[in-house]
Parts: structure tokens; sequence; C-alpha cells
RNA sequence: GGGCGGUUAGCUCAGCUGGUUAGAGCAGUUGACUUACAUUCAACAGGCCGGGGGUUCAAUUCCUCCACCGCCCACCA
């Protein structure tokens, strides 16, 4: 096994498991009446999309915890598949287009799709590739797209079901406008960033005294083309005689009345509101509870229209410049305040939206969410943290109506068709599939609803559509609900609240029971990472320069919060890889794979049973770290155990013990124990190494999860060996203290409390300890097994003068170490005379408080005794 | 305006239900070419646990106020 080389090189086995786990397609699941499922879908990337960190940490997440699973003998899928992701997508198509100086209107709408299609199918597998260059262990032939026909057929179901139970409906109201994508956005999907901006108070004359005026006080002054009236509070005594009368609309010249309602804020600006009813959702509802005019102003690309006067054509920024000109000019601008307000922008390309009069289909959003309100506050599911169980709540409470029609052309079609012939298009027809005719007028000349649904609106289905429903079926039934779900706080409105809502309305069960929420990606100065920034690391570039299990693992160390990442962070995970490989190739050199036991094997040595303990107890520890989600808190545990203790005392300790069959099979059988449970963090390393060890054995992710084994944690041979480990750590600590050489040996004198006396082979173990100051050639010397239950307690460790060490310091040193002592001992003493403490403290605790304060008591002794023998 | 999170070593963070001497990684200093690994080994140094007040025998941990940083939500014209 020397062949092996000294340093690990994942590109040489990446590739190669991938394949091999492929080609045996061991990820798959089907129903199993022998097994308990264990179900998860994976947020489905878009398919515009290259793995980022983000996508990286989830899915590393998500394969840990399907990976344990499988390892416990569940049945184990893990859905994974892409999502068109509509507007995005639609888009990127557009710019590719547009470097062919097209838009799609000139190609047109079938052979625009077409064009989507072919993006779809040329790069809409990319990322499903590297999320398998990352590991992932999905159920890949069970891969879906949210625009399959089956997955599409439940959409449109869903769409029809709803709106035969009148949650889904059609109406006219104001959404947010994209000017850009020039479609219709829901709230979730405008961005609200705090803004530096203006507030603008312009002068309204009245109609019958053209030199006064009522001020407003406005950030969009431009919309002030499409007013329709003036609101006042009905309370507010300044403006109280004026509710009725007339203003002239300057620019426009149109005359509006002054209204009365409660819903203006007397405090705020001048408090009198200028009211747009097309481009604001309160003038909105304020015009309808007045019946004023609504007026819409804008093009749908964000270009002031016929309504605007003299302003037409002009972009809706532009006009704001000209419309402030043009009032200043006529001296109707008071004054231009700075204002800091919330403006929204599109999630997709950051244009700023425009509230908008548009009629636009909904889905009644009250009623599903009851049952997704209720199933949380009763922990039928539960999310992790805790703090977003509120959040969610919070959001589900004031929960809005839903805008799910997009004007775009990707996604799904509404199923909704029209019949020109009958009057005022009122007889709408709803269907899963296209109707033939008319059922009014029996018109064949039926034209379907132009727009689509929103992305979300197919995505909240994820959980039951990508098995096959809404057909019954046996996977479905096997596989559904879903266990966890991991994700990002950003997606919780989007996605993971309409899950539950859709689970419930249509499964009439939750979707899964627990919600994990992980933190976001950010740079090392707390920016998110994107490509705009050029902050971004790209994970591929990571894989390729560190490896797969090296960006797993030191992204999941990182995972407590949200993660501040630079590319040195995952050195961790490389030389964490690279010490496992190395510890194999030190146990293979010394110990045959063919003595690999197949159960634990016998261990009557304190080394052999220490190791074994701290095994069983990281294990157990590991164990419900994964089960609570503190994935971190399992990879420090297994970090800390195979490398300090297995690989710095373990490996060390064994180091002339090699011929012993015991240190043989026990150094294996750790081995090959760790590297299950590292599996599931670093599951390319431990794979090849697994093959080395069994070349017969399939796949380390085949293997079962080990069992904690009670018998094998031994608190006191755990404390023995730590003793041995501070008496070790203390003659190095000396050694390293007075720079003794190497050649040289000092005698050493051990110390310890009364009654504790160190015997004439284990001080003469120690001193040759010393001579080395390496544990390694200790071993035999030692004698560990039989030496340690007589080594039990605390020593101290003295060298004196050989003509090494300089008197005075070492004095000095004592000295210091005296004084500290005594004044532990005092506050220890002040605190065991304390009636309160004695009264109220547990036994356990005043026992171990009165150890120490022995303990602190001999030490002080014994400082002194070697300060009188210096001098 | 409402809500949430954070503040612990130079940096990034652990520290669960209060209880030995507050931990780790990185960076730093010192030493080591010890035949698994320099992507290593050994050792050292570095902390009024953001500030005030309270509860308690005991507070980094629980409560409260304050400061600063960050995030989310909201119809801030």
């Amino acid at each position: 096994m020397t062949e092996l080389s000294s340093r690990f090189n994942p590109q040489d086995v990446e590739d190669k498991w991938l394949r091999s786990w492929e080609e045996r397609n061991i990820f798959h699941a089907e129903p199993d009446p022998k097994k308990k499922p264990y179900t998860i879908v994976i947020p489905p990337p878009n398919v515009t999309g290259i793995l980022h960190m983000g996508h990286a940490l989830n899915n590393t997440l998500q394969d840990i915890m399907v990976r344990f699973k499988r390892m416990q003998g569940f049945a184990t899928c893990w859905m994974p598949g892409t999502d068109h992701a509509g507007i995005a997508t639609q888009n990127v198509v557009e710019k590719q287009l547009a470097k062919e100086g097209k838009k799609r209107q000139d190609v047109g709408r079938e052979k625009f799709i077409e064009r989507l299609w072919e993006w779809k199918k040329q790069y809409g597998d990319t990322i499903i590739h590297q999320l398998k260059k990352l590991g992932s262990s999905c159920d890949w032939p069970r891969t879906r797209f949210t625009m399959d026909e089956d997955y599409s057929r439940a959409v449109t179901h869903v769409f029809v079901e709803l709106y035969k139970k009148e949650l889904v409906y059609q109406g006219n109201r104001i959404i947010n406008w994209c000017p850009r994508c020039q479609t219709a956005l829901s709230d979730e999907e405008a961005e609200h960033q705090d803004t530096q901006g203006n507030l603008y108070h312009i002068l309204y004359p009245f109609k019958d005294k053209p030199n006064e005026h009522v001020i407003v006080a406005t950030t969009r002054p431009e919309t002030m083309l499409g007013d329709t009236a003036v609101a006042v509070n009905p309370k507010d005594k300044r403006y109280k005689k004026l509710i009725g009368k007339t203003l002239v609309l300057p620019l426009m010249n149109r005359e509006i009345k002054i209204i009365a309602d409660e819903f203006v804020d007397p405090k705020f600006g001048t408090g009198a509101v200028k009211v747009t009813p097309s481009h604001d959702p309160n003038d909105f509802a304020m015009g309808k509870r007045h019946k004023l005019e609504f007026i819409n102003i804008l093009h749908p690309d964000g270009r002031l229209n016929e309504n605007a006067g003299r302003f037409n054509g002009q972009d809706r920024f532009a006009g704001r410049k000209a419309v402030v000109e043009a009032l200043k000019t006529q001296g109707l601008l008071e004054k231009i305040e700075p204002h800091q307000h919330a403006v929204g922008h599109c999630y997709r390309c950051h244009t700023v939206v425009e509230p908008y009069l548009s009629k636009q289909w909904f889905v009644k959003m009250k009623p599903l969410a009851h049952p997704a309100i209720e199933a949380v506050k009763k922990g039928k599911i539960k999310f992790t943290p805790k703090r977003w169980t509120k959040v969610y709540l919070n959001w589900m409470e004031n929960i809005q109506d839903w805008c799910i029609s997009r004007q775009i052309w990707w996604g799904h079609r509404i199923p909704v068709w029209y019949c020109p012939q009958c009057k005022a298009g009122k007889n709408i027809i709803v269907s899963e599939t296209a109707p033939k005719q008319c059922p009014h007028c029996q018109s064949t000349d039926l034209r379907q609803d132009e727009d689509v649904l929103d992305t979300w609106f197919s995505s909240w289905l994820w959980p039951f559509a990508t098995f096959g429903w809404p057909k019954k079926n046996q996977d479905l039934e096997y596989f559904y609900p879903t266990a966890s779900l991991f994700t990002a706080s950003e997606i919780i409105f989007f996605w993971v609240a309409r899950m539950i809502m859709a689970g419930f309305e249509f499964m009439g069960e939750r979707p899964f029971s627990d919600v994990y929420i992980h933190g976001t990606v950010r740079d090392t100065q707390g920016r998110k990472m994107s490509k705009s920034l050029g902050n971004a690391i790209d994970p591929l570039e990571i894989i390729r320069e560190y490896g797969a299990d090296a960006l797993r693992f030191s992204l999941i160390i990182n995972s407590g919060q949200d993660l501040f990442i630079s590319k040195e962070k995952f050195e961790v995970g490389r030389n964490f890889a690279n010490k496992i490989w190395n510890a194999t190739r030190l146990i293979l050199m010394n110990a045959s794979a063919a003595g690999l036991p197949d159960s634990t094997p016998q261990a009557s040595e304190l080394y052999s049973r220490w190791i074994l303990s701290r095994f069983h107890r990281t294990l157990d520890q590991v164990t419900r770290a994964i089960e609570g989600y503190r994935f971190s808190e399992a990879e420090t545990l297994i970090y800390d155990f195979f490398w300090k203790n297995f690989c710095d005392w373990h490996l060390e300790l064994i180091k002339d013990q090699w011929s012993s069959e015991e240190t043989q099979q026990v150094t294996l059988h750790i081995l090959e124990q760790s590297l299950k449970i590292m599996h599931p963090f670093m599951p390319f390393v431990t794979e090849e190494i697994f093959h080395i060890l069994r070349p017969q054995a399939g796949s380390l992710s085949q293997q079962s999860w080990p069992k904690v084994e009670k018998k094998f944690i031994d608190a006191k041979i755990e404390s023995e060996v730590d003793e041995l480990m501070e008496i070790i750590t203390a003659i190095r600590n000396l050694r390293s203290q007075w720079n003794i050489s190497q050649g040289t040996t000092p005698d050493i004198v051990l110390i310890a409390p009364k009654g504790k006396v160190l015997g004439d082979t284990k001080r003469l173990a120690i001193q040759k300890l010393a001579k080395t100051g390496n544990i390694r050639l200790s071993v035999e010397k030692i004698k560990i097994k039989e030496s340690a239950s007589s080594l039990a307690g605390p020593f101290n460790i003295f060298i004196p003068l050989q003509g090494i060490i300089e008197i005075e310091k070492e004095k000095n040193r004592l000295q210091q170490e005296l004084q500290q002592q005594v004044r532990s001992a005092e506050s220890l003493s002040n605190r065991l005379q304390n009636k309160e403490f004695l009264k109220k403290a547990p036994a356990d605790i005043v026992a171990k408080e009165k150890e120490r304060l022995a303990n602190f008591q001999a030490k002080i002794e014994e400082f002194r005794k070697i300060l009188a023998d210096l001098s």
C-alpha cells in the first residue's frame, strides 16, 4: 500500500466515484414496505443557474442528512429537479436575443418559447451536473422540471380547482409592475430598499381663487399628472373648511375636488395628499371609496402616455424632472426636501417598480393560510432555528392575496379562454384542456389568456407534484409527506409558506415536518456574494483546487449562522481530507487491511479502550448533532476526534506497538468506523479509502451507520488518559520552555500530592519520556496498561538544575505560579465558608469544590517545598 | 413604525437546560527535515465574554435598560 500518494488528490478520485455511484444507481429509492421512508425535495435551482456558494451550502446540508438517513436504513429519496424560473429565464434569453438586435416580439411567441426550450435543453442540466460534482446523492432518475408535462398538468389542475372553489379570481387592482420586464409582480417580488429621495411640495391652486392654493407633498411628482383629487383628514382643522372645494391640477388644468378621508395622516407632510388612484395602492382604495376617476398615465414600459398631456412619451424619470421644472417655472413648487423612503425594485432585474392598475389573476389566500398557520402553531411543522416560526406566522397572519398572472411568455399558460363573440368577455372558460367551443354561444373562435402563471405557482406544488400528483400512485403514497426542507430565509414567503398551504389544500397533509433555515453566504465584508459585485467565489473553482470534500467540509464547519467566506477558509477541509488520507497510509503501512475486523475487536490495553471510548462518545454526540440539525457541531466533533484523539494521540501512542494484534485490529476498526461517520460530510475521500480497505464491499454509502455502544464509553479510562496526557504535555512544555535539546537528558522529579507518589517504574518511564519529549517512543517504556490506574491524580513536574536551567528564572516562575494558586485557594475557601452556598448548592458541586480546594492546598504545599529546596 | 439576530482572543466563530482553570480554527511567537502527512508536529502567547442595573450561594449563560452593527416586515403620500 506504500504506492498511495503522500498527498490526497481529489481530482484522482472524485469523477471515478461519481461515475460509479451513477452506474450502480445506488441513490435511487423505491417504495419498500420493510423500510421507513425518508424523503426530502431539493429546492429546485433555476435553469438559468450556475452553482453558487448558496447552492453548495444548501445541497451539502441536504446531502449530509440524506446520506446519514440512508446509512441508518431508511428508504431515502432525495428528489432532484430544476425550476423554469419564468421571469429570470426569459430575461436571459431576451438578453441573448438582444445581442442579435432583436426583441421577443420580433420573433413571436411561439418561436421565442422554442428558443427558451432550446436554452433549457442546452443549459438546463448544467446545474444538475454541478450538483453531482458536489457529491449530492439525489435520486437522479427521478429528476423533475417544473415544466415537465406531468408537472404542468398538476399546475393547470390546481388553477382550475382553485377557480372552482372561488379561490382564484380575476381582478382590476394595483399591482407591482416592472417596466423593464413588463409584467406584474407579486408583493413578494417587489424588493423594498431604503432610498434617499425627495419630498416635493407642490402648490395646487383653487379654481375660484387662483392665487390661493393647497400644498401637497409627494415623492413621485410625475404622478400628479394622474391626480383626480386631493385628500385631507376630516378631523384636520386646517382643512375642514376646504373639503368639497375645487382645485385646478397644475400642468393638466384638470378640476379636482378636495375630499375627506380617514386614511390621511395630518402629521405627515402638509396633511394634504394628492390622490392618484391608478398609481398608488392607497389612492386606489380612496378612489374606490370616493368614486374618483382612474387615470393611467404610464405605458407598460414606464414611459408617460397620452394621459400625461405634453409629457407624453417621456420616460417616467425624465418626466419627473420635466414636471418639476415646469412646476418651478410656474412658481408652483414650494420646496424640495430630502426624504428617505422605501422604493420597490424588481427582484429579477432591480428596476424600480411602479404601482400600476391592471387586470390580473389572484389567489385568495386567507382560507389557504388558516390550516398552514395552525400546523405551525401546533408544532406539526417545526422551524429550525426556532425564531423563524415568528417570521412565518407574522407573514401568514397578515397575508394578502397573491397576484399570479405574469405578462411574460415562459411559463404555464393560464388555462382560461375567452370568447370574443360573447358580450363583454364576461363568459370565460376555465378548463384543464383547451375547450373546443364556447359553451354559451358555441363559437369555436376562442382565445386563451395571453398570460402565464407566476413561477411560484408551480413550485408550491413541488413536494407532491414531483411524485406524479394528481395521479394517485404508490410513490406519492409512500414518500409523501417529506421530512425536512432545507432552504434560506429569503425563500420562506415565496416558497416555504406556499408549499405548506398547498400541502394542506391539495394533499390534506403537511408537506414536511421540519424546515431548516440556513445562513446566507457572504464575503468577508458581509456582502452577499453576487456576480455583479464581483466578490463571488466559484464553488467549482474550489472543487478544482481543493476538492469537493474540502468545499463541503469547510462550508459546513462555518455554517452556524451567516457565513463569511474567503478562499482561505477552504483550507481546513482540504487539510482534513489530507489528514484522513495520510492516517490511512500510516495504518496500512503497519497493518494489513486483510485483518480488518467485522465487529468491535477485543480491547484490553488502556489505549485501545481509550480510543474506543472516545469513538463511541463522539459517535453518540455526532448522531445527536445531525438529528438536531447542528451540522457544524457534528463536524467539529468529528474533526477533533479524528485529528486530535485518533491521529495525535492514539496513532502516536501505538507507534512501536504495531506488532500487537490488538493494536492492529483496534486501529483498523476505528479507522473504518470513522470513515462511516465522516462519509456524509466528505463522501469522496471516505469512499476511496473504504474501497481500499474493503475492495469487495460496495459503496460506503450502503454501509450501516455505527451503533452507539454505551459499554465502550468509559469515563474513568478517559480521565486516566487525560492525566497521562497532561503529564506528557507538561514535560513537553518544560522542554520547550527551557529549550532542552534533543540529546540532553535532564533528571525529572515528579511531585505528587500526599499519598500519590509515583513508583520507581513510572518515574523512570516519565524520565525517559522527557529524554525525547516525544510520546511516540514512550509507549513501550511507559507501559501504560500497567501503570495507568496508579497514575490517577494531579501531578506537578519539576526538573531541577543540571547546568541547563537558570535557577533564578525557575524560582520566579514558581513564585508566580504559587501566588496564583494561593489566590485561587483563598477565593475557593471563602466560597466554601459561605453558608448560602453550602445550603443551596447541589451536593456534587460542593464536593467538587472541596476537592478543588484540597488540590490547590496540596499544590501550594508542594510548591513551597520545592522553593525551599531551590534556595 | 413593528419585529428578529448579533456584540466572547488580532480575525472568524463554538460555548445546549446558570456550576472545575471560557474553547477551536486562522493569524502571531518559539522550536522541530521525528522514515503517514510541512496541507505536518510540539509548545507559547493572547480574553474586565459590548456597557449599566437586577435575579441567584453562583451569571459569558436568565431578566431589564442602553450603545453599536446587521437583517426582515409595513399602504413613511
